[in-house]
DNA sequence: GCAAGGTAGGAGGTCTTACCACCTTCAACC
DNA sequence: GGTTGAAGGTGGTAAGACCTCCTACCTTGC
């Protein structure tokens, strides 16, 4: 294997990033796979162990790999995390990563909601009623919280807008730390309630609909983690 | 220098990121500054050049740092573009991220001038006239794509949300290769005219005027675009 | 037969040294 | 004075050694 024939490769790691991007992009994703070992890959492309190493940390900066101390290297699908970074390093402070990372959602999950309406396709549908009954049937709070990271993450799959959906894994990533701290009982029923509006209106195709519903549901959640940030002085 | 004292770097990589991290915040950022060699780096820290190597490189990415070939490494400040290069890995293809850009950018900046609205220091409006005096008096189009890409930075930092400021800088940067083309004389005065009308909405505390005028404006811009890509057939 | 423990191999992590490619500077030359 | 090219410093790449860590298998004991 030889990089030359790449387009313009600056230096050999951007070469070799190239060439990994492209054979785990070319491979069915679905289940998470594995690279060789980096001696083993350095040898098939012909470059030295220090260039694939710093090809595949790169890689795994962006999200495409996870790279395992004694164990290998994995293939991951995980292109949020790079702005997870950026936000905490732009925001060390977490109360206050917290207040905008609110007002961040109010912009975009309603109009998400509201193009999810639009274009959602019925196995968009299927998978949104599914992640509905896991957040419904969830036996502890953990739980739950999972599934309504993966009931945003399926409407904003739904929007058709992928920038929608890297933002929104991001910002979800960003505040599940604190989602963790502050939904209680009454909190979850609430978020079921809200969910299954924000549901049927999507199920309806009205996007004017979806958009309230929405809204309401982040402003409900972002009150009560004021209440919890206040109960923590 | 000794880096165990910090706390629980995992590997050395991580604890010379902290330290380089915190050298980089420690100091007065106005000025671009240069980091020493990284022979003279490595030997400061008591870690090989490697592992300088590889956190350099790490917190490049990240748009902390620029390491130029022959030179050395430089301080800047670019957090945005960790969200560049995970939106031109996401959407490969220029059109659909184009027209995914710009529903984003419909949800975002109405907001981010509505706070901007409310929450204006005198020095955020200060700023915002000097840049919307530079797009007037610009001689070119690209020293107006540059003002106008100030302007819309300016109203983000104006909005007090980091956030926004990050998502917009990396929303302009990746449509910015596009406005290129599209903006032409006519686009230019229509674009004045919206900035007036967003500006003077901001002067006056009016979050409702300045949402609806940036509305108005990012969806004219949409349009060009659209045109744009079809005289491009 | 099964389970707990140990061990060997292979994976990534770090270090060292050497050399290559690139840029800046400055002095010698035209 | 302007041009050119050599020198020295910078990051880029290579190769090989050794360390730490994880996994899987095998041994040992019940």
């Amino acid at each position: 294997m030889n990089i030359t024939a790449l387009q313009r490769p600056v230096s050999l790691v951007e070469g070799v990033c190239q060439q990994l991007a492209e054979l785990i992009r070319g491979t069915t994703s679905l289940e998470e796979r594995w690279l060789p070992a980096e001696r083993s890959l350095a040898e098939q492309l012909g470059v030295s162990r220090t260039v694939v190493r710093e090809a595949t940390k790169r890689l795994e900066q962006q999200g495409m790999l996870e790279i395992q101390h004694g164990t290998g290297i994995k293939v991951v699908n995980k292109l949020h995390r790079p702005l997870c970074d950026s936000l905490s390093l732009l925001i060390p402070d977490v109360g206050a990563r917290l207040q905008q990372l609110n007002e961040t959602r109010l912009s975009i999950e309603p109009d998400a909601a509201a193009f999810a309406a639009e274009r959602a396709t019925k196995e968009h549908i299927r998978t949104l009623r599914g992640v509905h009954e896991q957040l419904e049937s969830s036996p502890d709070n953990a739980a739950a919280i999972e599934a309504d990271i993966a009931m945003h993450h399926a409407i904003a799959d739904a929007s058709g807008n992928l920038i929608y959906r890297l933002l929104l894994d991001s910002l979800a990533e960003i505040g599940l730390a604190s989602r963790l701290r502050t939904i209680g009982r009454i909190g979850k029923q609430t978020a079921i309630e809200h969910h299954a509006q924000i549901l049927e209106a999507i199920e309806r195709g009205s996007a004017a609909a979806a958009r309230e519903a929405m809204r309401t549901h982040i402003l409900a959640a972002g009150e009560d983690m004021d209440l919890a940030s206040l109960k923590a002085i």
